[in-house]
DNA sequence: ACCTGAACACCGTTCAAGT
DNA sequence: ACCTGAACACCGTTCAAGT
């Protein structure tokens, strides 16, 4: 065992010499991997190429793709902005790695204060700094699409989650919100935007445009004697930017759950 | 044109003489191929071996792999119970093709009278129909999930799915919804009722059933100093049948698109 | 005892070449 | 003009065999 000639007896090599593997190198080598060419890249052979490796080396440590996947968002869900829970963060300064994506989230042009939640003074109430938390939630979700996708999947569990899971428990409880019913309200305000930033994973691409504007056009040109109130609201179906939409959503959840006991 | 020999002159094969390529044709095998051996086998290749092809013909009718699943599910959209919304319907007793499936979506035993939305009397208010409605839909997902995880990406635009659409307006509608948070709100109920149903595309199988086991443990077992609302509701958080669950989230969600302005 | 080469059994999509 | 064989460029996962 200790009489073993040193772990890795190679010297002279392109690479700036193979770090042993383990999860925690695996999962890094992932997460820069998908930094560089999406998820879909991702893969369990492409991933070893990159680590210098055959596949089957890194079942030793990582039992399946969706396990590989749940580990890397857990990683990313270290960039929600919690802060944002007691009125403060909005944008963690320190980090200028993604300029664009804090903008993202609320900022709607200065002015448009018909949106209490995403207004000039985003702290005020428990509900205004509740749908900032999960308007980050969502943000860091939006910049890897692919990833949400995974996530509706295979939840992570990891402490990024927790941490996330106790934030929204803590400002439901804040706004007398019973226990119960903040419970499942928790499960069903992470899927609503999970499978939102989801539904962009498949929404880039050309074919993919095309798809969206065919569904569109369904809408709008259905047959007003069969589907009258279809055609009546098609306008409405399809209106509103992103953003205005989500936050009017995670508003209704909010009030839903609020207002409903178990 | 009209002088080739006919379309095909063959006659003497194992296979019952094989159909004309059609797009319509082309789906109705994918449906029957699903049926018999799930979606992970509706692949291109697969489906063009059944159809005695190559991969290559199916292109001709079909854009892709997504197109061809939201085909599927456009077809299978046609079984969502729509009685339901003038409280008739209920399982429409002439399809025994899966007696299984009515009784998933909202048949408690009978006597749990503590939820409105699937008792006796479905058809009582407005929000108990659209419930209903809402669970037969999810109760059709539910018996393919990995074409509702598919739903999440490429939402449907045929007959079925638009009169889904119109019956859930109508049923916003009759309860005084201002129409444009109905339209907002009908595409939160359905990405709801569509998660809900991907969500348990992954959970089959031993692996996904021990990943879910250290999802609940993971939270049971959170460390309570750092996470102590999470410690305290980890019980909540996981507690309740799945129908329970479902049939409140409804509830609430029918609750906030209701009492949610733009 | 630990690790992995090589194989098994597949994929989606394209396009040059055939009928 | 229409269709498709064959190829391109990949997959996840397993396990017998090596070190």
């Amino acid at each position: 065992m200790d009489d073993s000639p040193a772990p890795a007896p190679r010297s002279r090599r392109e690479r700036p010499a193979k770090p042993a593997l383990t999860r925690a190198g695996i999962v890094t080598a992932a997460v820069r991997l998908m930094e560089a060419e999406g998820l879909q890249r991702v893969t369990m052979r492409r991933l070893a190429q990159e680590l210098d490796t055959g596949p089957a080396s890194l079942y030793v440590y990582v039992a399946n793709t969706a396990e590989l996947h749940a580990a890397i968002l857990e990683h990313h869900l270290g960039r929600v902005d919690l802060g944002a829970a007691a009125g403060t963060g909005a944008a963690e300064p320190g980090t200028a790695d993604d300029p664009g994506a804090a903008a993202c989230a609320g900022a709607a042009e200065p002015g448009a204060a018909d949106d209490p939640s995403t207004a000039d003074d985003p702290g005020r109430d428990w509900r205004g700094r509740l749908a900032a938390v999960l308007e980050s939630y969502t943000t860091v979700l939006l910049e890897h699409p692919a990833l949400a996708h995974s996530a509706l999947l295979a939840r992570p569990a990891g402490p990024h989650y927790l941490a996330l899971v106790e934030t929204l428990l803590a400002l439901l409880e804040e706004g007398g919100v019973p226990a119960g019913q903040a419970a499942w309200g928790v499960d069903a305000l992470l899927q609503v935007a999970t499978a939102t930033a989801a539904e962009h994973s498949a929404r880039t691409g050309a074919a993919a445009e095309a798809e969206h504007g065919a569904m569109v056009r369904a809408l709008r040109e259905a047959d007003p004697s069969r589907y009258p109130k279809v055609a009546a609201t098609a306008g409405d179906l399809v209106s509103g930017r992103p953003t205005e939409r989500l936050a009017w959503t995670f508003r209704m959840l909010i009030n839903g759950v609020a207002a409903t006991p178990r």
